[in-house]
DNA sequence: TCCCGATTAGTCAAGATTGACTAATCTTGC
DNA sequence: GCAAGATTAGTCAATCTTGACTAATCGGGA
């Protein structure tokens, strides 16, 4: 995923931040968009780092721990711009991990996949659930959530379809 | 993802298969579902012959290099039933490699904006023509092509809308 | 005041993934 | 009959990702 450290660039360049800092933001405000680890965001900045897009610095306050700070370079800046422009353009497929279990869907008796598939889309709607309730955020991360809940109803449609699907069958 | 592993499991259980066979299939015809390359497919396949899941067997047909087959084992049909209804009943939540550049859009024009969207678009719109093209694939391959299917039409929905708000950003 | 769990800030080694490469055989067009 | 490209079958080194760990400081109740 190039898109990381697009993540980073952009969420750098309105203001300076310390690793954990952008840990915590990434974690709580864009988890819906991705999931990057700790030690990964780690490895990137010191990849972007070597690479000139952005600069380390150290921090301390009280007696916490020392810190980095990471900020921006015009090198950056430069990237930041022709990597939006690129990825803005391009679809990528997506895949869906969900998909393999369903390929092997005809192992099962369809009373015991349609069980396991009736637990799935219980998972599925409490999760939208979440969603529908999730106060407005601000910004574009509004429309990354309404991205995700269209996807979300997308998927609790196909599983309908495959549950309904797989009692016709049940009643052959 | 673990459900690359189901998925080796669930292709050798009908039928010993050499690693170019495996590799074949999932490349041309599990396009839809996953993307395993080459060196991902024989570092699994190692490692599950590791576990015991399947063993490797050596054979030559004519002057041809040597190649690998690989069958499962009683172990390795016991780890398939319980790995396929582990992940058939849990939903596992999608990132969207594209959310990312999304939650930069108000960083161009929307006329700029607009135009690469557009451009995006129509790659969405040439796969999906190309999947309703696509001939009735045999059995649960049929299921996956139709769920990516909905996804695909989700997104280009969800795309017409983000162009529409645009445009009505344009005129304002 | 002092102890314990939470928070802060990160590291490390192990595991997963892939682009680029190798090296043999086949095939087909001349 | 043979040279050039396609196919077969796989390896290797580099890169990316993460679970588990470390080690300090802070906050609040007994």
């Amino acid at each position: 995923m190039t898109t990381r450290e697009l993540l980073f660039l952009g969420l750098l360049r309105h203001q300076k931040m310390h690793g954990y800092q952008l840990n915590e933001f990434i974690q709580q405000d864009l988890a819906v968009c991705t999931d990057i680890k700790k030690p990964t965001a780690y490895y990137l900045l010191n990849k972007m780092e070597e690479r000139g897009w952005i600069t380390q610095s150290s921090e301390q306050i009280g007696n916490r721990p020392l810190r980095r700070v990471y900020q921006i370079t015009p090198t950056g800046e430069t990237t930041f711009q022709s990597m939006l422009r690129e990825s803005m353009q391009h679809y990528s497929p997506t895949y869906f991990e969900d998909d393999i279990p369903l390929a092997f869907l005809d192992e099962l008796t369809t009373d015991e996949a349609s069980t396991y598939l009736e637990t799935r889309k219980e998972q599925l709607l409490a999760e939208l659930e979440i969603m529908q309730n999730t106060p407005v955020h601000p910004g574009t991360v509004q429309w990354m959530l309404e991205h995700r809940l269209r996807h979300l109803q997308a998927e609790a449609a196909w599983l309908d379809e495959v549950l309904s699907r797989l009692t016709l069958m049940e009643e052959e």
